[in-house]
DNA sequence: GGGCGAGGGAGTGTATACGAGAATGGTGGC
DNA sequence: GCCACCATTCTCGTATACACTCCCTCGCCC
C-alpha cells in the first residue's frame, strides 16, 4: 500500500535505478543499453537487468528490438503535449478524492517534499527538481486510495518528469508555490478545491512547458 | 508500427497468453501461478516466464510477494469504478484525435471488428465479446496517432475487459450498435460526434455495470 | 574500383543448475 | 488436547553456460 517496505528484489532495485538514470539524462534518448553493463553497473547478473528492462518497456521508456538491444525512446514534442493533456484530466479526479481519503502520515510526507522542493529551488539545485515535483504528485496519487489511478498517475508523472528534465526546469518558484496551497487544500478536505487548484496547476505548467518549446508565440 | 509483425520472443507471447488467460477467467483472481506451472504450460523455460510476470505486474494484472510467488490481483469494485471513470475522460480525448488522424486501414479493421462483435453476439457468443470490445477500444487509440495515448488505452480496456469478464457480459446488442455509430463518425471524420459518441458509450457502460453490480438501485 | 557474399565478433534469447527464503507438516512438550 | 518449535519441501531468485541472430568487416568476383 504504503512504500513497499519489504524486502526487494534486484529486478525492482535495478527498475528504479535504470528509470532514474533515464530521468536524470544519464542514458540519453536513443542511447543503446546493453544488458552487460548494465549487469555490471549494478553488480548482478544479466537476468535481472533482463527483467527491469521488460519492466521498463512495458512502462514505455525504452523499446526493444529482438536480438537486437534496447533503447532509450525519444520523447517526440507530440507525446509530451500527450502526456500533458492526460494529467490535465487525470490529475483533478485524484484530487478530489485525496482530499476525502488522504491520512495524516500522507499529509506529513507531502509537506516534508514541499519543504524540500522550496529548498531545492532556493538553493539552485534544479536537476532535483523534477524528482521532487514527480514525488509530490505520487504521494497525491496515493492518497487517493485508488491503486489503478495511483499506477496511472505515477507512470504519467515519472514520465513527465523525464520530459522535464531532457530541457530545463523552470517556473520551479511558482510550482512549488502551488504545490502549497494544493497541500493546505488537502489537509483542510477541501476536495473542490483541491481538483480546481491542481486543474491550473497542471495548466500553468502545460503553458509555461509549450512556451518554452516555442517561445516565439 | 501497427502490429508488431516481427519475429516475437517467447516472453511476449507469453505476456500475451497468460494476459488472455487470466482475462478470460481461466486463472481466477487471487489464484497463485508457479512459474514451473506457467512454463510447462506454454512448453519453455522459466526464465520466458519469470520476464512475462514481470510485465504483468507492471501491467497491474498481477501481484508478486518475494519468494512466495505472483497472484492474480482481486479486482475491488471501487477499482472497477476508477478504471471506468478513467476511460469515461480518456476515451473521448482519444476519439477526437482518432476522428482526425485515422487511416483507411484503420477504419477498415474497426469495422471488421464491429461486424465480428455482432456476429458474436447474434450467436451468442458471448464470450468472445469483452475481447472483441477491449480490441475495437485498442483500435480507436491506436488511431489517434498517440503512442502515449495508446498505451494507456491499451492497458485501461485490458483491464476493463477483465472486469466485464469476472461476470456476464450484457448490453451486448446496445453496445456493438453504438460502436457502429462511433465507426461511422470516425469515417467522416468529425471529431466533436466521434468524441461525443464514445463519451456517451461509456457512460451507458458504466451505468449498465453498476446496475449489474447492484441490480436493486 | 565498386558491389556482393561469406565469415567472425558482439550481444541477445533461452535453458539448466544451484542457493535462499518461506510455507507446511510432524513431533515433542506442556 | 493444544500449542510451539523444528525439519522438510516446495518455489522463487540468481548465476552460469550455451545457442541463435544480427551486424560489420574482409575478401572475392565482376
Amino acid at each position: 500500500m504504503a512504500g513497499d517496505k519489504g524486502p526487494r528484489r534486484a529486478p525492482q532495485e535495478a527498475v528504479r535505478a535504470v528509470r532514474e538514470d533515464i530521468i536524470r539524462g544519464v542514458f540519453a534518448p536513443g542511447e543503446r543499453l546493453t544488458e552487460d553493463a548494465l549487469a555490471a553497473r549494478y553488480g548482478v547478473s544479466r537476468v535481472p537487468v533482463r527483467e527491469a528492462l521488460r519492466v521498463l518497456e512495458a512502462e514505455g521508456f525504452v523499446e526493444a528490438k529482438p536480438y537486437v538491444g534496447v533503447f532509450v525512446k525519444e520523447l517526440s514534442e507530440a507525446e509530451a503535449e500527450d502526456l500533458l493533456e492526460l494529467r490535465s484530466v487525470i490529475e483533478p479526479m485524484c484530487a478530489a478524492r485525496a482530499a476525502r481519503n488522504r491520512t495524516p502520515e500522507q499529509l506529513g510526507r507531502l509537506k516534508e517534499l514541499v519543504n524540500l522542493g522550496w529548498d531545492a529551488v532556493r538553493e539552485g539545485r534544479l536537476e532535483e527538481v523534477p524528482r521532487l515535483n514527480s514525488r509530490f504528485h505520487e504521494v497525491i496519487a496515493e492518497a487517493s486510495g485508488s491503486e489503478v489511478l495511483g499506477q496511472m498517475i505515477r507512470q504519467l508523472s515519472q514520465k513527465i518528469a523525464w520530459v522535464y528534465a531532457v530541457g530545463l526546469t523552470l517556473r520551479a518558484e511558482d510550482s512549488w508555490r502551488e504545490h502549497e496551497e494544493i497541500l493546505a487544500a488537502l489537509s483542510a478536505g477541501d476536495a473542490d478545491r483541491a481538483s480546481g487548484l491542481l486543474g491550473q496547476h497542471i495548466l500553468r505548467a502545460t503553458t509555461a512547458y509549450r512556451r518554452r518549446l516555442r517561445p516565439e508565440s
